[in-house]
DNA sequence: TTGAAAGCGCTAACAA
DNA sequence: TTGTTAGCGCTTTCAA
């Protein structure tokens, strides 16, 4: 029943007028040799005036900074970059095929990123990869056009890791990785699953099964593997036929969700809340009810959950903390220090009607 | 029934092991110089037989690049910006603060911004703005970080337009603006909302009414007008009582619902999905049926509506066209071409059973 | 406490 | 066709 008509004229000028402009003229900056000579002193004096760095006398480092501040100097920072080997950049490298439900989730690591860079004089640079396409990232790494880079999830065979390890830049990833020599961000997705698991059976609940989505990606083992342990945790045996793994497409999910209804299922649980939006659908066109025919939760939540009926049990997180301890962290190894190679960070568990 | 647990170990470290590590050694890269070095040639001679430029032995040209590739030399492009007064990076403006239902939008441009970028050999460098706060821009720019700015929306009071225009560096903004200076690029929302309103009358509709968001938007305005403009060209005289703007709350659509039931309004048209989101599910609070007792459109359509039931007429935009068109207008405006102040793209009318 | 000079890695006049 | 040299704007040794 759609009727689609499509504008012929895809690239049209304004009606009222054609105009057009021209850029003209440069912009040229005052530079730190003309501050030197403005004051009658060195290249050399003014920089130690700004950056505080090597003796300079209090009352030369005073006019020096006022006639900065009087004539809106401001350093090159490129040039700086240039004679310190450094760019003031780090680079971000998010997924551009990932699915729209996810991309709040970059969207607010990139915020908690983008403060503390801030904070740090430093600016973000990025880059988008695709699933077999990293050519994105190789380029901003092989230009050295950062100091650092922050990898925005983990794959189980993932080329943007293994190419970032052979040409030795400093990274950390947000997600965790089967390489033990990757430093790691993440949230503490087995005990957040294991615990969710454990609340579910604890209402009385003995039939339980997971629809998951692509075992490519580590969070989805590591989902799994929390949702094995709080079976375990609760003595009931994993049942492996219960268990549907890489349902990426909707009809993958349906043919999961018809298998637990087959098989008595009591509550299905879904690695992330695109899958569950889609079971959720398949519940409803079944008319199969929730929670009294069928107990739904999810591992991870965002938007698409939110304003179902009944409300869905979940795990939250907070993607822009993984952001701000992800580029700490960067930052803290760029400085030589010492770094944890994997932090965990924590959870929420929240129990809505979906479990009742 | 909301029970939340909180973990209490927000930054805790992996069970197995405290590992750390810490960054040594240095990447040292070998340099034009090196290579005219074993090549026995002169900086210039490699510098020349790279970009192209200048006259150079075909024979000569041919050993320095092959000895380039063999050797895997790659120019330091902060290098090569800082002797051409280039950084080979355009900045990419975003609201930090947009709804989570526009975010989409902003990744779709993003890509298409990437995808010439890349091709012109620059990165993205992202800066966020909020609402009152553009530090972080403002730093890009001051800090020279970028050769040219492309900004995501657009305001009725625009600091970041403002200071932009102030301190001259070349930039796009996509979306239009009420200030004719700007290189624009945006959809022709003014002739989309004037043919969907059209098309909704011509199906017999007489009584319609808009809910918009904010009038800050120039967008939102910008809709308004197109919508009027429907009505106007279908003969019905524009009623400002039904037109019901700056609706950001979801109380604030509730109350302009209730006001159209009461007012015997035929069709609801919304400026975005968002604000449709929460006037389709007020209706369905109220039980009143759509299309039967109530016909909704939108005028702009992102996942949110996606799988609504039944299926909402709406306009679809290809966000990731704009940000090729931005993109490109910023290299030919930077290249110092003539360039169109204002371009409109294409759009597209879906029509679907909400206004049967 | 300050300055001269070399250097970061590249480009671009100007000469040869 | 090629090389010499100066310069992009800053930092940093080394000397004064």
């Amino acid at each position: 029943m759609a009727f689609r008509e499509e504008d012929t004229n895809t690239a049209d000028t304004a009606a009222d007028s054609n105009a057009t402009v021209q850029l003209q003229g440069e912009r040229n900056n005052i530079t730190i040799g003309d501050v030197a000579e403005a004051l009658g002193v060195s290249k050399t004096t003014v920089s130690r005036a700004i950056s505080g760095k090597g003796r300079i006398g209090a009352e030369t480092r005073k006019r020096v900074l006022e006639y900065i501040k009087k004539n809106h100097y401001r350093p090159n920072v490129v040039a700086k970059g240039l004679a310190k080997s450094k760019t003031y950049n780090i680079g971000w490298v998010m997924p551009g095929d990932s699915n729209v439900s996810d991309l709040p989730f970059f969207q607010r690591c990139m915020m908690g990123i983008s403060e503390v860079a801030a904070a740090g004089d430093y600016d973000i640079l990025i880059s988008m990869v695709f699933d077999r396409d990293i050519s994105q990232l190789k380029s901003v790494v092989k230009n050295r056009k950062v100091d650092g880079i922050i990898l925005g999830r983990t794959l189980v065979e993932d080329e943007g890791i293994e190419f970032l390890k052979e040409s030795d830049i400093p990274f950390v990833v947000i997600g965790s990785s089967l390489d033990d020599d990757v430093i790691q961000i993440d949230n503490d997705h087995v005990k957040a699953c294991r615990e969710l698991t454990s609340i579910v059976i604890m209402k009385g609940v003995r039939r339980l099964a997971l629809i998951g989505g692509s075992t490519n990606h580590v969070v989805n083992l590591t989902r799994r593997k929390g949702f094995e342990s709080g079976l375990r945790e609760q003595g009931i045996a994993v049942n492996q036929d219960l268990i549907y793994m890489d349902c990426e497409m909707d009809s993958a999910v349906e043919r999961a969700v018809d298998d637990c209804l087959r098989n008595q299922v009591e509550c299905i649980i879904c690695t992330d809340d695109r899958i569950c939006h889609s079971v959720l659908e398949k519940l409803e066109r079944d008319r199969v009810r929730i929670p009294d025919q069928m107990k739904v939760a999810s591992f991870y939540s965002s938007i698409m959950l939110e304003n179902n009926q009944p409300a869905i049990t979940s795990l939250h997180y907070d993607p822009k903390e993984l952001g701000v301890v992800a580029c700490r962290t960067l930052f803290d190894y760029l400085a030589g220090k010492e770094v944890q190679k994997k932090v965990l960070l924590g959870y929420e568990v929240v129990l809505k009607g979906s479990t009742q």
